[in-house]
DNA sequence: AGGACGACCAGGACGC
DNA sequence: TGCGTCCTGGTCGTCC
């Protein structure tokens, strides 16, 4: 489930490693990860290339290489992104980069087959040219988070659409939501400005704490090297249906938005006429 | 055009 | 026990 967190947990971790490696083989286990491209053009524009920056965008991991092409992994829901000895095998691996002068491959395994990789030329290019605003950005100031609330839309709906905001999944909109006490299910316009900048707050400081603390495991997330995160612990109601709400006591509910879960305290996210 | 919904994938948890 | 069904996650294509 990687979400923001995550994924910087992740680009953490493979920066100091990889930066200044050069790639010299990919190997494409499972060609429908690939997106818009091919194993041969892959080869052509990344092998024999020095890795100039890891980095993140919304939920995409991005490795640059000299001479400006750009390869976009995104992990999807079960995805790993993996530094392993050259000679391990894991069930799932899809493709591996091995580099030169360098005693371990970074391997995407993938359980589910959902993760990608695109290759760009830009930042600017698709996917990542309609990516809204990222909260560690510098467009991410009050006026830019204003705008995004311009819709009728359920205001979790609307904060889980990567084109308006990027970075949170269910787990962290279900966290930011509760902890500035707004409904998920109100209309995005009928959030008070209040509740706005509550968010605009919370939103960068709940993913802080969670890369602070590594990330989420709840399944078979890990990072980099195949830790663990911590953040679970510091959840307060994502996946605690039942349980009493650490506010008020009021039994924690379960319902569907988009499909999938929302939970909530229907006392403390009661809809707000604030 | 914005928004709702199903598809994608695979395995685990559940009910009968 | 074994089978079927539902659920999970993020994004994209398709439809209205």
């Amino acid at each position: 489930m990687p979400e923001l967190p995550e994924v910087q947990t992740i680009v953490n971790g493979l920066k100091p490693e990889l930066q200044g490696k050069s790639i010299k083989q990919i190997e494409v286990l499972d060609v429908d990860l690939l997106r818009n491209t091919t194993p041969q053009e892959l080869n052509k524009k990344l092998v024999g290339k020095q890795i100039t920056d890891v980095s993140r965008t919304g939920k995409y991991i991005l490795l640059e290489v000299a001479g400006g092409s750009i390869a976009a992994i995104h992990l999807r829901m079960s995805g790993k992104l993996l530094l392993l000895e050259t000679d391990v095998n894991t069930n799932y691996q899809r493709i591996s980069f091995y580099f030169k002068d360098y005693e371990k491959k970074l391997t995407m395994d993938n359980l589910r087959r959902l993760g990608t990789l695109d290759l760009l030329k830009t930042k600017r290019d698709e996917p990542l040219g309609s990516l809204g605003l990222d909260p560690f950005s510098n467009e991410y100031n009050w006026e830019n988070f204003q705008r995004i609330f311009d819709t009728s839309r359920a205001i979790k709906l609307l904060l889980l659409d990567q084109k308006k905001i990027t970075g949170l999944g269910n787990i962290y909109v279900n966290e930011v939501l509760f902890k500035a006490q707004i409904s998920p299910t109100s209309p995005s316009q009928k959030v008070s400005k209040q509740k706005q900048k509550k968010l605009f707050r919370l939103i960068p400081e709940v993913l802080t704490e969670a890369i602070e603390n590594n990330g989420t495991t709840l399944n078979d997330y890990r990072d980099s090297l195949g830790e663990e995160g911590n953040f679970q612990d510091s959840l307060l109601l994502y996946g605690k249906e039942g349980k009493p709400c650490p506010y008020c006591g009021t039994k924690i509910m379960r319902i569907k938005q988009g499909g999938r879960s929302t939970y909530l305290c229907p006392n403390c996210q009661a809809n707000d006429n604030d």
